[in-house]
RNA sequence: GGGCCUGUAGCUCAGUGGUAGAGCAUCGGCUUUGCAAGCCGAGGGUCAGGGGUUCGAAUCCCCUCAGGUCCA
């Protein structure tokens, strides 16, 4: 009966499983704060967007939690504007990666829904709530959902038994110890010191058939068993931990407990579809048989090839269910990344990235794909999730990312190659050997060095009858691991320390006022002095200064950060640098004059000039922007820029190098539009609205509630929200621009090149940087015609000319040289020692390049000759000596010989058996080395 | 943050202290009805950059840069 009404529920798609999630708990908040009292058209938004996979801050790599983007509410500043929220959260997460596949349960890229109180409603509400939701809202039966509550929580336990009191009749509701049931876990009797405090899940019951019981609070992980899945985890943040760590803490009830909601948007699809794993719902089951789908075209097009079978085939092969839902995983998880900005590399996210779709690459292999097929399950994901809000950065470009995938296969896909090259040389000698185990030191060698899996080397030399060492292989990795760790300076604290996080609570962002204005007052907040909040600094310090309202940009964005000085009645401070950092406004600098203190009111004044040039150069970058899109195609996609006084960079995504035609009418377009003039305008408004004005959005970059929209260029006169393509330039930027296009004055490429694959890289001056360009090239042109005596139209003409003319010198150069010395006078001095022509002179001043090229032409007139050369040069002594095959055989050696000689001339020597040269410091004993060398070689080839 | 590998002709690479090479590509000539191709020949190199050791460095040592790869 009851599970007739989970069918009926699973009728509600994912996205629509979402919106309600979201929409309930809006309204929650709603009832509870008119309840308060508060006025409900005040109220502000409280469910929020998801924030990207790539977090502000530098304390993770990526988003891990659902709590991630609040974590500075949870501290009482309460960034976000409310004491009340509600997301659904992207997550990525690889400690798991081994689990993937295998559990009912484990991701790398998942969702949390989440609500949160900040100082606000707590556990009652917090309980009462998520009951209504999983019961009511979504339907699940009471009869499969078990609760649990940390040991010392009566409160919690009387909450769950007075709401619904057949919990505590049936006995579920569980009592489990600060390992299972605490955030974070085991703090109470293992710290850290801090806020921490209880936590009670919410289980959901598969069934008999998974008759792996998890909910005996034991806290082996193997006990983790896929009987009960938890769908939801409530962490009532109610206490300040201190005491020694480890050893039993003292625990101070908070003044402003907070609430923290976390449950799986997949956990929750399985309660509610009916399904086995979370693998099985509807979030993948369309990738999976897009997956199978592709498997039976290759059969198919491969004439019933992969080894002969069919899917069962490869199923009993190769383990294919886990690795099928691995794919899937892992391919879902790749493209959200992608799409918040990250691209494979070797390095941060890129590196996680990377191993995931590596990863995902050898399942398939194993499966029997040949080659990449990972990008064409793309398109897959984004109609899974096209439909969700949050997501529309996946529809955005969705060839994009299935490009950067797709580059990324094949990367592998030479990295294998290469590794397979080396393994099968290793394979080849231990046969020649006759030895059946590879050497573990090897194989890890191959691992670490050339990215070839363990499990590649394992297969192919399972498939030559060998085997591989593997303690030796894993002692070498265990090792290697070790100094990795010993060396790191990574920290993986989600909390960050320091100046800055003790200042930033409860503190309003800097009010940045340089849109308007260069200069402007401002009442100094903090000022860091070594890494120390201050009052006050002294003459001659060096400090971070931060102020209510300041005129100076921060860098962001690729533009550099203002300079300038803040003016007090007291003393001068001269702002060397701006950073940007959460939306605080930080002055880096020095005190040249008084007494700077908290509290003062100071005038910030920016290098006017400096700016002027920024401003042109990020203008030109937008111009720049536009036309690539124009000259070059829609798929350019800006991956980054610098804009600098004196400079600018754009980087961004392009297969193949620029023309110089392309270049050409690059230049002239960002030209034409400056000549045009036209003002540039501003828009303050929502990203909606943005993107519908068809304003390039930055892919991957995250944008606040409020955007900056630039237009620029032509046909300005069309209202606000016109199509794109009446102006040149729409973007989204909260950088700082010039009013008209006119002011950039002149836009002129430096440079071209490529900054990673598939990525272009322009530099560019512009204005003054580039007038002074234009001349220095005129200059150079000037020179160069005075120089060479031809007009500038001819200078061309006459360069080719005269390479080609130093060419057929300097090969003539080195003959007439040979010449000089009268070759056919020194071939007159030949004598025939047996069969073999015999030379030894001396040729007065020459280098070793000369002599060789006598030795040469002296061989080519000979055959066979025995020549042993002597000359000087730079006051040094060269030796050389070159001997036919014939006088090999004799036993004689060049290049011990001349070694021998070189002790005449006081120096060394050495080289083959038929050519051998020596140097030495003392010219005077040139004749000695002829005398003997001469009688070495008569003797030798008697 | 650390370990290892690589950087040589337009491309793919060989070259373990002694005259910088091969294949492909390019250009020219010849052969062929044409194509595919073949034959002969030519051009093309700061051996990633800098410093050092040495009579002599692509080669050995140190530093820098770039790429690859693994770990933290």
């Amino acid at each position: 009966m009851q599970q007739t009404r989970i069918t009926n529920m699973s009728s509600r798609t994912h996205t629509e499983v979402r919106q309600a999630f979201l929409e309930f708990f809006d309204r929650k908040f709603r009832e509870y704060a008119k309840s308060k009292g508060e006025d409900p058209t005040k109220f502000p938004a409280m469910i929020l967007p998801s924030s990207s996979l790539v977090p502000d801050d530098q304390s993770t790599l990526f988003t891990s939690a659902g709590m991630h983007q609040f974590k500075d509410d949870f501290t009482g500043n309460l960034k976000h504007g409310t004491k009340r929220a509600t997301t659904c959260q992207k997550c990525l997460r690889t400690p798991d990666l081994e689990n993937v596949g295998k559990t009912a349960r484990h991701h790398t890229f998942f969702e949390m829904l989440g609500f949160f109180s900040f100082g606000d409603y707590f556990k009652k509400e917090a309980i009462a709530w998520i009951w209504e939701f999983y019961t009511k809202e979504m339907g699940l039966s009471k009869e499969k959902l078990r609760v649990s509550v940390y040991q010392d929580d009566d409160e919690a336990y009387e909450l769950w038994q007075k709401l619904e009191p057949r919990l505590h009749e049936r006995r579920w509701i569980y009592r489990f110890g600060e390992n299972d049931n605490f955030w974070p876990a085991g703090s109470p009797s293992q710290g850290p010191n801090g806020v921490c405090g209880p936590c009670s899940e919410i289980f959901y019951d598969l069934g008999e058939a998974y008759n792996k019981p998890a909910l005996n609070g034991a806290d082996d992980p193997s006990n983790n068993g896929d009987r009960f899945m938890e769908i939801g985890n409530i962490v009532f943040t109610q206490f300040d931990r201190s005491g020694p760590i480890p050893g039993k803490g003292t625990l101070t009830p908070l003044p402003a407990k907070n609430i923290d909601f976390g449950g799986g948007m997949e956990r929750l699809m399985v309660a509610l579809e009916g399904v086995p794993t979370t693998l099985d719902t509807s979030l993948f089951m369309p990738v999976r048989e897009r997956l199978r789908k592709q498997y039976v075209e290759g059969v198919y097009a491969n004439g019933g090839g992969f080894g002969g079978g069919g899917w069962e085939y490869a199923v009993e092969k190769a383990d294919a269910m886990t690795r099928e839902k691995r794919i899937a995983d892992h391919i879902r998880c790749s493209v959200f990344a992608v799409a918040d900005g990250v691209v494979p590399s070797n390095e941060k996210q890129g590196y996680i990235l990377r191993r995931i779709l590596r990863r995902a690459y050898r399942d398939g292999n194993k499966l029997g794909f040949k080659g990449p097929f990972l990008h064409k399950l793309v398109r897959t994901v984004v109609e899974v999730y096209g439909g969700v809000p949050d997501y529309v950065n996946l529809k955005q470009n969705p060839a994009a990312i299935e490009n950067t995938i797709r580059q990324e296969e094949d990367a592998f896909d030479k990295v294998l190659q290469r590794g397979l090259d080396k393994l099968s040389s290793y394979i080849a000698d231990l046969k020649k050997r006759g030895a059946k185990v590879l050497d573990g030191a090897l194989a890890f060698d191959l691992h670490s060095t050339y990215g070839l899996p363990v499990d590649v080397t394992r297969d192919e030399l399972g498939e030559s009858g060998l085997a591989l060492d593997e303690p030796g292989f894993e002692a070498a990795f265990e090792k290697f691991r070790e100094q990795s760790r010993a060396q790191s300076a990574f920290s993986g604290d989600v909390f960050e320390k320091g100046w800055f996080s003790t200042f930033k609570v409860g503190r309003k962002p800097t009010e940045f006022l340089g849109y308007e204005t260069t200069r402007a007052a401002g009442t100094v907040l903090g000022i860091s002095h070594n890494e120390q909040l201050v009052d006050y600094i002294r003459e001659g310090s060096t400090a971070v200064v931060v102020l209510d309202k300041s005129p100076f940009y921060g860098e962001s964005g690729g533009q550099v950060g203002d300079t300038g000085v803040l003016i007090t009645p007291m003393g001068r401070f001269v702002v060397a640098d701006t950073k940007k950092r959460e939306d605080f406004i930080l002055h880096t600098g020095k005190l040249e004059q008084g007494k700077l203190s908290v509290g003062d009111t100071v005038e910030g004044v920016v290098d006017d000039n400096r700016r002027n040039q920024i401003r042109a150069n990020h203008s030109a970058t937008h111009l720049l922007h536009a036309a690539l899109r124009r000259v070059l195609g829609e798929h350019v996609q800006q991956r980054g820029s610098e804009v600098a006084p004196d400079r600018m960079r754009f980087d961004f995504t392009h297969p193949k190098s620029i023309t110089w035609e392309e270049r050409v009418e690059l230049e002239r377009l960002v030209n034409e539009q400056i000549q045009h003039n036209a003002d540039v305008r501003t828009d303050v408004t929502d990203p909606e609205t943005a993107r519908k004005a068809g304003a390039m959005a930055l892919f991957g970059e995250k944008y606040g509630d409020k955007v900056r929209v630039l237009s620029m260029g032509d046909t300005l006169a069309a209202p606000q929200g016109a199509p794109a393509n009446q102006v040149f330039s729409r973007e989204l930027c909260g950088g700082t621009h010039v009013r008209r296009t006119g002011d950039i004055g002149l836009f002129r490429i430096v440079s071209e090149g490529s900054s990673s694959a598939g990525v272009r890289r322009i530099e560019a001056v512009t204005g003054q940087s580039a007038l002074k360009l234009a001349q220095a090239d005129s200059e150079t042109l000037l020179r160069m015609t005075a120089l060479l005596k031809a007009p500038a139209e001819k200078l061309l003409e006459r360069v080719e000319a005269m390479a080609k003319e130093i060419r057929e010198l300097k090969s003539g150069a080195q003959k007439a040289k040979a010449a000089s010395i009268d070759l056919k006078q020194l071939a007159a001095k030949a004598r025939k020692q047996g069969d073999v022509f015999l030379l030894v002179t001396e040729v007065g001043e020459a280098d070793p390049a000369e002599m060789l090229t006598m030795v040469d032409t002296l061989k080519q007139d000979m055959r066979p000759l025995a020549v042993l050369l002597a000359a000087k040069s730079d006051g040094k002594a060269t030796l050389m000596l070159s001997l036919p095959p014939e006088a090999v055989k004799r036993g004689l050696h060049a290049g011990k010989l001349v070694g021998e000689l070189a002790a005449k001339v006081g120096g060394k020597g050495g080289g083959k058996p038929e050519f051998a040269q020596a140097g030495g410091k003392d010219p005077a004993g040139l004749p000695d080395a002829l005398k003997l060398g001469l009688e070495r070689l008569e003797q030798g080839l008697k």
